[in-house]
DNA sequence: ACAGTTATCTGACTAAAGTCAGTAAATGGT
DNA sequence: ACCATTTACTGACTTTAGTCAGATAACTGT
């Protein structure tokens, strides 16, 4: 553990020290580095002033002003989201789209300039590095936390859930027919929680009672791009604490045979292929794992 | 070279995103920001304030305010240099190193907070791929640029090159049996070079003319913390890069027998032992390589 | 319809981080 | 001995990066 922390300490001193400077030299040179960073995460894409200030970590006050001063320098536009009246959708005039360029030029060349000096098996060893590195940094920086079924980020997992399973469903998938209640994953008849990483949903489970000492796992789910991280096990692990916690003995589960991972990662993870125990008209299989 | 570039910048952001945001939060919380900084570059040895303001970059008037600051909670001492009465050293007061071990375990717990949702084999590959991109990026911050050899960077290397064969060579060594000049080192007789690591230097070598066509390479050290990372093939390639541009056709050096790594290196980078060319008392092998 | 929530905005303020010009003392080179 | 440099310090100032307490409008659940 030690060795480990100390390993830790001097990575995170030498890389704060070469991108942090260079980061802060590069994108902050003729504006605030806030300003840079902001355009940078509003992206050709635009976005949300909610999930920016999300992404951002930042003060809505904070926020309001940043967007007034990029929009009085003509890099943004803003306008009221069609869904939701409240919340702004940032976009980037042709004037911002031409400064993102330049960030990412800049950005770019100190990607170019970290490689200059290297030589080439030096490169391909430093990619695959920091490869690694970058996938366990997410995966160390993915945060697990309980959650209303009705908040955003519940419903933005699930929906995300349904319509994956509706496409990858032979027979496809109609919601009302799923016979799971929000009420069911609210404590103490059952949990959800929900998996985030740098404050974005990217995953979601649920736990249910169905009985005295039985449980059901149910809508578990992970963002494409979170996949490989170990988060399916992470949740899994957590509801099953959860629900041994409530005294539950057994969990049970059912998959499609479509989805093969499924099958895969529950058998993988203690789960044993029971008999039908429900009517679910989508299920093939059915699990069952005993809590100890 | 574009999917480097993007593999990099990807990198960069996931890493500037965990370090940078835990960093400032873990590190800054109950002071600014730097001042931490400062007293953990101070460290435990103390430090001139000369070389804090050269590693943080920092402006002197605000690095005066700072010192001040700091010296007032009673978390430093600052005494003029006994060697130079110009240049300040700072030492942390006893509570000074109080403080410091109190940032050195948020900064623990930080890496803690890294590992901890990590499985063992995680954990395990996580450490190696962070030890090779550490190395690789010191590798590729280093800065190789001419020096005058009375610089006070120059004149650190040699002042360590002369102490370390010193203590290795068998029969000891004395600096003015060397017959090499000073003067040998400067446009257009020859030059010198500096590596620098972070702004400190870390490596040198110096090339200086012996006849027509004709270079020799001397004083050739890295700084035993900066071994490994390449560069003295670096330095090496670029004085004979000089030595190019200045007509020179052969480059000669010698070495002696103790410098086993040495000796490795030069046969590694093309040159070819010969016959004893000079009188150094402390030569036992002569090596030359032509350039092409 | 209405109470409670959510998203954004505004104003008023503060702390942190830095810049710049000029001064004074010590040192190094000639 | 003297001049240019280097190192640190001071004062005056600016910019950057926030925080906090409301206000307002749009949405949500009942």
């Amino acid at each position: 553990m030690v060795t480990e922390v100390r390993r830790i300490r001097a990575f995170n001193r030498t890389v704060t020290r070469r991108l942090g400077v260079l980061n802060e030299k590069y994108l902050g040179r003729d504006r605030p580095y806030v300003e840079s960073r902001l355009l940078f995460e509003i992206g050709t894409k635009g976005a949300d002033v909610r999930a920016l200030r999300g992404r951002l970590g930042m003060d809505s006050g904070f926020m309001s002003r940043l967007l007034r001063s990029l929009e009085r320098k003509g890099l943004i536009t803003i306008r009221p989201s069609p869904e939701d009246g409240r919340v702004r959708v940032v976009r980037l005039s042709r004037q911002g789209l031409a400064e993102l360029r330049r960030i990412d030029a800049l950005s770019d060349r100190l990607a170019q300039s970290m490689l200059a000096s290297l030589t080439r098996v030096q490169t391909q060893r430093f990619m695959a590095a920091m490869s690694e590195v970058e996938t366990l940094l997410r995966a160390s920086s993915v945060e697990i936390a309980m959650a209303d079924p009705a908040s955003r980020d519940a419903r933005h997992c699930l929906d995300r859930y349904f319509s994956e399973i509706d496409a990858r469903f032979s027979s496809g998938f109609s919601r009302s027919q799923s016979g799971s209640e929000h009420a069911d994953f609210i404590p103490p008849r059952g949990c959800m929680l929900v998996a985030r990483l740098f404050g974005e949903p990217m995953g979601c489970g649920a736990l249910r009672t169905l009985g005295t000492g039985l449980g059901e796992i149910k809508h578990m789910w992970i963002s494409p791009e979170a996949r490989g991280l170990g988060i399916g096990r992470r949740l899994l692990a957590e509801l099953e604490r959860v629900a041994k916690k409530h005294r539950v003995c057994a969990i049970r589960l059912d998959t499609n045979a479509s989805l093969i991972e499924a099958l895969r990662f529950y058998r993988s993870t203690g789960y044993r292929e029971i008999g039908r125990y429900n009517d679910n008209p989508y299920a093939h299989h059915w699990f069952e794992k005993a809590l100890k």
